[in-house]
DNA sequence: TGTAAAATTGCAATCGATTGCAATTACTTT
DNA sequence: AAAGTAATTGCAATCGATTGCAATTTTACA
C-alpha cells in the first residue's frame, strides 16, 4: 500500500480503470464484467477503501437517514429523558439499523422557528417519526408537513391525515378511571398537562366518571418528568390541598413522582389512595407498591413505526395504527 | 412567490446578487455590505429557503454530527435498551443540541466487519461517543482509533489512551459488596457477565471479600437485560441451585429481574437474600422492595461525556474523568 | 472474414454550497 | 480631479460520487 486510497478516484487510478468503472463495481453494477468487479471490490476492502457517504448522498440527494424527532412543548416537557420514550427509541434504532438506515435524535421546540419540513429541504432526513404532538394539536398539525414521509406517535387528528402509531388513549384512560371507580374511589383525578394524546386518556376518564355518576375533576398541571410530579404533589400535600383517593396518571414517571410524595406523607397507596400509571414501562412491576398501568408496547409501537415509514418511504398507502391496550393491574390501585 | 427558492443559486438569482455573495450573506460574513446581509437574510426567511446541509456538509468536509455508538458485544446484550444508557443518551442529546450538532444514534456489532474509524472516513461524525467496551478490551482497544475525537463511556484502559468518562466501578463493587458482608451475608455472589467495566466491579467485590475472609464466587454469567436475568434465576431456583444470601448485581436491570424471579419464589428480599444494584436508575427508588445501589449520575455523565469529546474536536487534550459514586442504601439490602 | 449485436468501459455533467483571489465600486485625501 | 486605499462583490474551482450516453471491445453468426 503505497499510496493511500481516499476517493473513488484514487481507487479508480490504481484499479487502471475510471472512475465510472470504479463506482459501478463498488455498487456491483451488472454493467461491470464480474472479474472487474471483484478485483475493484478486493482492492477497496484490501485498502480499506470506504466511499464518502455525505458525497455520495448528496450525490443522490437522499440522507439514509431517519429522523427521530421528539417534540419538546414546553421548557419543563423532558420527554426526550422519558423511560417510556427513549426504550421506545431504542427499539426503533434497532430496527431501523437492520434497513440500513441511520437514526437521527432530535429533540424540537414546539416554538422554534424552524418547521419539521426543513428536515427534507436541509436533505438531513428521508424520513421522520416524531414523538410528542403538544398541547396544541393545530399548532402540531401545522408543523408536519404530509407531503413528506412522517409517522408520527400518538393520536389520530380529525384535521389531518398523517400517518399515526399509537394505543387507544380513550380506551385506556375509562379502563384505568372505571378500575378506580370499582375499588370504591370517590375522588379521582387525572395528573397530567393535557397533550393531545393525554386529553384523549382524560375524555376517557371523564366517561368513567360519567358513568359512575362521579363528580369530574380538572386535571392536574403536572409535566411529564418525575421531579415535577413529585413537587407538585409534595406541594399540595403540605398546602393541604390534595383531597383524592384515586388518581388516574398521564405517565407511569407521573404516577412513580406522585406516589413518592405520597410515600414520604405517609399517605398509603392504595388504601388511601389508589393510583393507575400509564405506558407500563419495565420496572412498573417493580415499583413500591407496583404500579397498576395501562400498557403500551414499545416493541409493537416501535415495530409499527418503522414499517409505517418504510412504506411510506416506498410511496405507498399507510394507514394509521391503533395497537391494543390493556390494563395491568399490580398493588397500587388493588386495595 | 412566482418561483420557489430552493438553492442558493436560486436565492442569488432573485436577489440579483452572486452565489458568493448570497453565501457569505447567509453567513452573516462581514465581507459583505450589512444591507446586503440583511436583504437577503430577509428574502431567504420569506422564501422559506433553508440551506442544504448535505451540500454544505460535503463541502465543508465535516458532518455536523456525533455519532452515539452503543457497542453490541454480542447478540444477548440489548444496552440499547437498557435504561441507564438511554436515560444517559437522552442527556447527550440535550445537550448536544444546545452545541448545534446533531446526534446519530448507531448501534454496532463488536463482529461486524465495520470499524468505528469508517465513521469518519465515510464522513458520517465528526466525533464518536461510545457506549459498551464489552468483555474483550483488546478486541475493543483495536475498535478505537485514537487519532479521531472519540470519547468512551466506561473505565480506562491500561493499555491505550482514549479518554474515557466513568465512575469508579472498583469502588463501586467495593462498596457493594462490603455493606453485604456488613449486612451479615455470607454468601455474596457477583451477577452478570464480566465486561471490561464490570469486572472492575467484580474486582471490588472480589477485595471487600477477600478483607472479610470470605470465599470469593464465580461471577453469574448473566447479560444486560432484565428477561435474562429473570430467567437464569428462575432457572437456578428451580433447580434449586441458588445457594447465596447477597447479591452484587452489576446493574440494576439484572438486579431487578433477579428480585422477580425471587420474590416469585416467595424468598424474601432482603431477608433471605439481599440485593445491590449498578447505575441508580431513575425508578430504582420505587422499587419492590426499593433497591439500594450504586449511583452513577447520568447527567453529570452525559454532560462530561460532551464537554469531553468537545474539546477534543478543538484539537485539545483531554484528561479522562472518573466521576464520583456511592451507594444509596434502599430497602433491597438493609435488614 | 465481415458485420451486426452484445458486453464493457469511459467521458463529462451534475448535485449545492463555500472561498481564495481578482475585479469592481466607493471613499479619502491631497 | 487624480490617485491611492478601503469596502464590496463576483468568477471559477472545488468537495467525491453517480449515471446517461457515447465509445470501444468482445462475441456471435452468417
Amino acid at each position: 500500500m503505497t499510496i493511500k486510497i481516499r476517493t473513488l478516484s484514487d481507487l479508480a487510478k490504481v484499479a487502471g480503470v475510471s472512475e465510472s468503472t470504479a463506482s459501478r463495481a463498488l455498487n456491483n453494477n451488472k454493467l461491470i464484467a464480474e472479474k472487474t468487479r471483484i478485483r475493484i471490490q478486493k482492492l477497496a476492502a484490501e485498502n480499506g477503501f470506504k466511499i464518502n457517504t455525505a458525497a455520495r448522498n448528496f450525490r443522490l440527494q437522499k440522507s439514509n437517514t431517519i429522523a427521530v424527532v421528539i417534540i419538546k412543548s414546553s421548557e419543563l416537557d423532558q420527554s426526550i429523558t422519558d423511560p417510556f420514550v427513549l426504550s421506545i427509541v431504542g427499539v426503533i434504532a434497532e430496527e431501523l439499523r437492520q434497513y440500513g438506515y441511520d437514526v437521527l435524535l432530535v429533540s424540537h421546540n414546539v416554538d422554534s422557528p424552524a418547521r419539521l419540513a426543513d428536515y427534507f429541504t436541509m436533505k438531513r432526513a428521508d424520513g421522520l417519526i416524531v414523538f410528542g404532538q403538544g398541547d396544541d394539536i393545530e399548532k402540531f398539525d401545522e408543523l408536519i408537513d404530509h407531503q413528506h414521509p412522517i409517522v408520527v406517535w400518538g393520536a389520530e387528528s380529525d384535521k389531518r391525515d398523517y400517518v399515526t402509531v399509537g394505543t387507544d388513549n380513550t380506551k385506556g384512560g375509562y379502563l384505568a378511571a372505571s378500575h378506580l371507580v370499582e375499588q370504591g374511589c370517590k375522588n379521582i383525578v387525572f395528573s397530567g398537562v393535557l397533550s393531545y394524546e393525554t386529553s384523549q386518556r382524560y375524555q376517557g376518564y371523564c366517561q368513567a366518571l360519567q358513568e359512575a355518576g362521579y363528580a369530574i375533576l380538572e386535571p392536574l398541571e403536572i409535566h411529564f418528568n418525575y421531579d415535577n410530579a413529585y413537587q407538585v404533589t409534595q406541594h399540595m400535600l403540605q398546602k393541604d390541598a390534595f383531597p383524592f383517593d384515586g388518581i388516574v396518571a398521564a405517565s407511569d414517571t407521573i404516577a412513580l413522582g406522585m406516589i413518592r410524595a405520597l410515600n414520604e406523607a405517609d399517605i398509603d397507596v392504595p388504601k388511601e389512595v389508589a393510583v393507575v400509571g400509564y405506558d407500563d414501562i419495565s420496572v412498573a412491576a417493580f415499583t413500591q407498591p407496583s404500579l397498576s398501568s395501562i400498557r403500551q408496547d414499545t416493541i409493537a409501537g416501535g415495530k409499527a413505526l418503522v414499517e409505517s415509514l418504510l412504506t411510506l418511504l416506498k410511496n405507498e398507502q399507510v394507514n394509521s395504527t391503533v395497537l391494543p391496550t390493556e390494563l395491568l393491574l399490580r398493588k397500587s390501585s388493588v386495595r
